[in-house]
DNA sequence: CTGAAAGCGCTTACAG
DNA sequence: CTGAAAGCGCTTACAG
């Protein structure tokens, strides 16, 4: 095979370097691998063969020699309107500076498409996998245990993660929205649960700890996943039916939220005056909708930077002491609630 | 070295399924390479010596000697409240099914991060890097130039595209808006333009529409980018310190439009009646808001997909005829306009 | 601090 | 339709 390709010139090896900087391939290998130990002269005249060729690694050739791909796969429902994109970014940004790429899979919020992008993973030989999203398959989740160096979920906190998980309880966010909601003094809470296992969470904790405090039973909706600002005119609908109208209106997402507040505007109701809202997340549009949207806080790009924290550590070949990293959450009281 | 490592068994290999299916591994290779040219029954030995092996081929090894590494660099701005994400989305999608994987890089609006993100899709033998910003800087392009094998820029068409573009022209969009307000009788526009070339683009085929139809200099503000929802809460403000007051706001974003709506809104005024509002990209909130948001509708999706059969008519061999792919765009009357 | 050389796990032109 | 073998461009244990 010739190294032309394409009318592009073939690209400059390590050994071209080498050969212009008179030492060996190893030598330059090791001034990208592991640049303490070669001699600064020698340093010297590798970097100046380095620009006179405009050599840049092969990181295919580095990855199968090294058996260290630097390539960690990511693994979310989607992007467009995600609640995710913090962690995302915050996780590129991290693993920029060590060099590793990240490679963009995107499940679909049914997971259509796990089976193939964990294969994907391993087939690239990926030095970690990190998912916003819940594996349940069993078949998938042992794909995962055997064939990754590591796997971390995020966003929740599994009973049995299949490595390691970073996130807060959704149960525990369910518990102190309620208790929230019962501090204000609101009476008759509507649920419009998000049709996952996190939301489900997070409304069995809210019920439970409502019911405990001598709440009455509350109102709820089912909504499809992933949240959007058009569901709010379904949820408003369904509002009209109920006999009882709630006081409050508990979502599943900020966007959803913002969604309501706008059809309660729209039919003349005043927030929080006649109707309050409660969103979920904090994304920027939160603080910045009229009114203030009160909401929980989750520090999504922290997330992200913890699962880098611990791809760190598992390349540095510390075993993790915890498997379960809570980052927590808090309620941020602003003016819808 | 041990093929061992860090208590996960070894990975099964090319030979292992080799072995088991009596075939040499040239064979196991053609059999996922090039399936049609193995023999039927040959072919169903190799399917089940990968079955029992649980065989995942390595693709960092086949990426090294077939010289493709079955990566495509995205490279956007960002992914938090982006217009690109349908882009990004549709282009996973597409590519995952030719086994492709997607590398994703956030260049940040300031195209700070570029040049490294650059040098890992070239580390990396990406085997086409797409992207949806602007590369102004001329080493940039030249790297790209020479060390890619087809550099794709989406949403935009410019004068020398480094491969080929695919995209619209944004000062026809300006064109197009103008002549919309014009229609509909609106006499004083206040254009927010992002601070960036393809916004500037767009105001300017707007403003030398507007007045070569005899319109009166339209009021405009600068707005940083990317686009945020709080953004709106400047141009509001910087609206107050007017003289005479817009009867139209013209947005660089659906997101900045809703905005504007809703400080309109708690300002009292109605949308349209007392102030019309244009905004671009046609997200989904453009058409659940209410009222529903006048906007450009871009098919962000389909330019991932163009983009997509540019890359798979590259790998085919075949050189492309255009360098410029339009893929157009249309106003979408709705109520706020 | 440096070099010679084996090896990472595939693909593919060549020969049959 | 299949096999033997060279080669893709690196890394790294070993020896010095």
């Amino acid at each position: 095979m010739t190294r032309e390709r394409r009318g592009r010139p073939a690209a400059p090896r390590l050994e071209d370097v080498a050969a212009r900087a008179r030492v060996s391939t190893a030598t330059v290998s090791r001034f990208y691998n592991n640049p303490g130990i070669v001699a600064p002269r020698t340093a010297q005249r590798i970097r100046a063969a380095i620009r006179s060729t405009g050599y840049v690694p092969n990181a295919i050739a580095g990855g199968l020699a090294s058996n260290r791909s630097r390539v960690v796969s990511v693994l979310v429902p989607e992007i467009a309107q995600s609640i995710f994109n913090d962690t995302i970014e915050a996780m590129c940004a991290e693993l920029a500076k060590d060099g590793i790429v990240v490679m963009l899979g995107l499940t679909g919020a049914d997971d259509q498409r796990l089976a193939a992008l964990i294969e994907a993973a391993v087939a690239r030989r990926a030095d970690g996998v990190i998912l916003t999203g819940i594996v349940s398959r069993e078949s998938m989740r042992r794909l995962l245990r055997k064939r990754c160096p590591v796997v971390i979920e995020t966003w929740g906190l599994p009973r049995d993660p299949i490595d390691i998980a970073v996130g807060f309880s959704h149960d525990a966010v369910g518990v102190a929205v309620a208790r929230f909601l019962m501090e204000r003094g609101y009476q008759r809470p509507h649920l419009v649960v998000g049709d996952g296992q996190r939301a489900r969470a997070r409304r069995d904790g809210f019920l439970r700890e409502w019911s405990a405090a001598g709440g009455a039973t509350p109102t709820e909706i089912i909504t499809p996943l992933p949240s959007r600002f058009g569901h709010a005119r379904l949820v408003w609908r369904h509002l009209a039916e109920l006999g009882q109208q709630p006081d409050a209106v508990v979502c599943g997402s900020d966007i959803l939220a913002q969604g309501i507040i706008v059809e309660a505007q729209a039919a003349g109701l005043r927030v929080p005056g006649d109707l309050a809202v409660v969103g979920f997340g904090n994304l920027q549009v939160a603080s910045d909708m009229r009114p203030t949207i009160t909401t929980v806080d989750v520090d999504g790009a922290r997330i992200g930077r913890e699962a880098v924290a611990v791809l760190r550590r598992h390349a540095a070949g510390q075993r993790p002491s915890e498997r379960l990293i809570d980052v927590g959450f808090r309620i941020i009281a602003r003016e819808s609630a």
